[in-house]
DNA sequence: TGTTGGTGTTTCATAAACGGAACGCTCACG
DNA sequence: CGTGAGCGTTCCGTTTATGAAACACCAACA
């Protein structure tokens, strides 16, 4: 790019040889079932190159990884308030809806309050560890590890870790298509 | 590469287009703010190069997108049985365990049986439309859209959808750490 | 009807990613 | 000790993605 500095975002590179050797398997026999160079993968896992999504494709193929899970490490789009920490997972348009599912990291004790959505958007929440208050912020449910919550979005809502420890969740947003 | 056919994956310039329309910038705009020049990116919308890691990441922070969602056209992994159809979405690394966040897809009316996995393997599974009858094969649950169900899978489980319409699930599978 | 300001595409020299081959290294085996 | 097979890195010529600029096109406006 115009400042030839760090050219990868984030650390997939590395990343990519964690799954390798996860695997058991060596650079070598990686680039030749992918059918790259073995100057190319060994670029790519130090960092010096820039690869190709061509070339990335090959290699994530090869180790039976989707992309998007290699790219885990590359700063995602994160919303982050007082309490919540949100990371956009995937999107998926689907019948005249949109849907957004994101990682929740609600830090210890904190509290947020999120202002109202358009009309028809619904949130579905499950929490995987931890205790949260959340829902309608005048009716809220309290969620603890492995249970599941689900609420019209359009008007504020809540988040509020009860627990003595952060919570994580998945919390699914459901828009209707505008258009 | 050495078969100089068609490149990117998945039709993810295509998409990038879509994108970049839905927010109403023009290919230049972006290619302005990006930092990068208006022929990669119209060479990239168009399908005709073969975009850089870097290149791409900078249209898709540009695009208020993380890379992950811009591959979503991207041919994920995917595991498919009789019944059902997993698209795993993204993977995480906690604390000793690993998750793995899949999007089911259950046929209407099919049923698929699978077999246990290691011990301490646990699942969380939220239906968003349909419903289905899931959990241990002995004693399965029936989870309808908006509910929520989690069982250990280290005994074998089953996937069965019982409305008339597919149904659409996330999975979280919770497998801890060998090592 | 210029002319200006925008669009997206194409041309082109440069920079960089690419694969093949050579390198140095470690380990297993005779 | 060889020495052969594997490993990951480096060298190097070829391929190709890159950005600046020129291009054709369209709409607004004098």
């Amino acid at each position: 790019m115009h400042h030839g500095t760090v050219t990868t975002p984030g650390g997939i590179g590395p990343r990519l040889r964690e799954l390798r050797e996860a695997r058991g398997l060596s650079l070598s026999e990686v680039a030749r079932r992918a059918g790259i160079g073995k100057a190319t993968l060994s670029g790519l896992e130090t960092g010096v190159r820039n690869p190709t999504l061509e070339t990335l494709y090959a290699v994530t193929a090869q180790l039976g990884v989707p992309l998007s899970a290699a790219l885990a490490a590359a700063p995602a789009q994160r919303v982050s308030g007082a309490a919540v920490t949100a990371t956009l997972l995937r999107t998926f348009e689907e019948q005249g809806c949109t849907f957004e599912l994101y990682r929740l990291v609600v830090a210890a004790g904190a509290r947020q309050v999120s202002p109202a959505h358009q009309a028809g958007v619904t949130e579905d929440l499950t929490v995987f560890a931890g205790a949260l208050r959340t829902g309608s912020a005048d009716a809220p449910l309290l969620v603890g590890a492995g249970e599941h919550a689900s609420w019209r979005a359009d008007v504020p809502h809540v988040y509020e870790a009860v627990g003595g420890t952060d919570v994580q969740a998945s919390l699914l947003i459901r828009t209707p298509s505008a258009r």
